[in-house]
DNA sequence: ACTGTAGCGGAGGTACCCCTCCGTTTCAAC
DNA sequence: GTTGAAACGGAGGGGTACCTCCGCTACAGT
């Protein structure tokens, strides 16, 4: 409802370098492994990676000596930017906001699948990352609530595995998704 | 509402072998792979799939001799099963019936997943086994919707995109699931 | 029981991936 | 501009997967 007061930075202690040319080769392997992660899952070649970067082999080895760190770095990269997305729809309608934050929360369901794979439910990163996404989302669903717009006998967690796994199916055409999510969140809104 | 009449069978012309030996060897590929298939996606190691059955790699790539073989016989294997399951809740209640398909349906989907990323969406086999599996479910759904059980205005394909999505996702536990699809599924049902 | 053949397993050539190591390049602080 | 340290790229050793090929095995029909 106000804008987000708690600290969108980073989530762990980046480690992106301070050199210009050793930074920009930080950005594209992220950039790099977020696409290669979307198309090739967990299992993707780190070779590849470098490659889509345009850097060595022994680059993407200094910035992320495990496949496990090159993992927590995209995911972390692209909880961040849903947690800004939280604060950018603050302003609107309770329900309009809610819609309009799950649907950014649509890319992010890409990298998170295929980071499920390799990372373990359990681990640091991902209770942090889920601290972080609840903080910033989790009002959204609130207000909701709160205006009688919103069951109320679901949680924040419920209502994103829902979403996110009608999102993670694939469709006819962006009408038939559209239709669906409609019929799903139907399950979730109440009479306002 | 009747049991079903349409066939049932070999979705395609199966390759199964008639000797004994061989059809046993068969049999453990198509389980190993629906089992490395779910584990690791698409891109399975066949030498792996090999090793489960309990053969050689030379007969595992006699009996499919490409990948996309082996794929398309573990998806049909699969549509198969879902069909004959259509039959066995023909006789429950409308609603119930239909449901109690649907859950069957989450073992399906585990090897679809898998499946998608190698074959074509508009590979042949897809659209016969769509067809086949909208043959069989579909009337669960249209008896829903006669007996006013279910929203009109959607299709059967809606529905599974709906279910296939969140079933496709992780839960805390069965009881999360449960209670994440049950919204879902208010999202189709209709006052009764 | 005999026997022809369908079926079997796995060795091995090729290709790709993982990851380390180190000689070369590039930055930035002076 | 000089220079030292940080960063770079990719060769190369070890491992695994793909797929073919062929000598061996075991089934089924007589």
């Amino acid at each position: 409802m106000t804008p987000q007061s708690f600290p969108v930075g980073e989530i762990v202690a980046s480690r992106r370098p301070h050199r210009k040319d050793a930074a920009r080769n930080y950005d594209a392997l992220i950039a790099a492994a977020r696409e290669a992660f979307a198309q090739h899952g967990a299992e993707a070649s780190l070779e590849d990676v470098a490659r889509r970067a345009g850097v060595g082999i022994g680059t993407l080895y200094r910035n992320f000596p495990t496949r496990r760190d090159l993992f927590e770095s995209v995911y972390a990269d692209e909880v961040n930017a849903l947690v800004r997305a939280a604060a950018e729809v603050a302003d609107r309608e309770p329900w309009e906001a809610l819609t309009a934050w799950l649907k950014r929360f649509t890319e992010y369901m890409v990298t998170k699948r295929a980071v499920r794979e390799a990372l373990d439910d359990e681990s640091e990163i991902f209770q942090a990352c889920r601290d972080s996404m609840y903080a910033a989302g989790g009002p959204l669903l609130d207000r909701a609530q709160a205006a009688g717009l919103a069951r109320t006998d679901m949680d924040f967690s419920d209502l994103l595995r829902l979403v996110a796994g009608v999102l993670g199916t694939t469709f006819d055409d962006d009408v038939q998704r559209d239709r669906v999510l409609a019929i799903a969140l139907d399950g979730v809104r109440t009479g306002g």
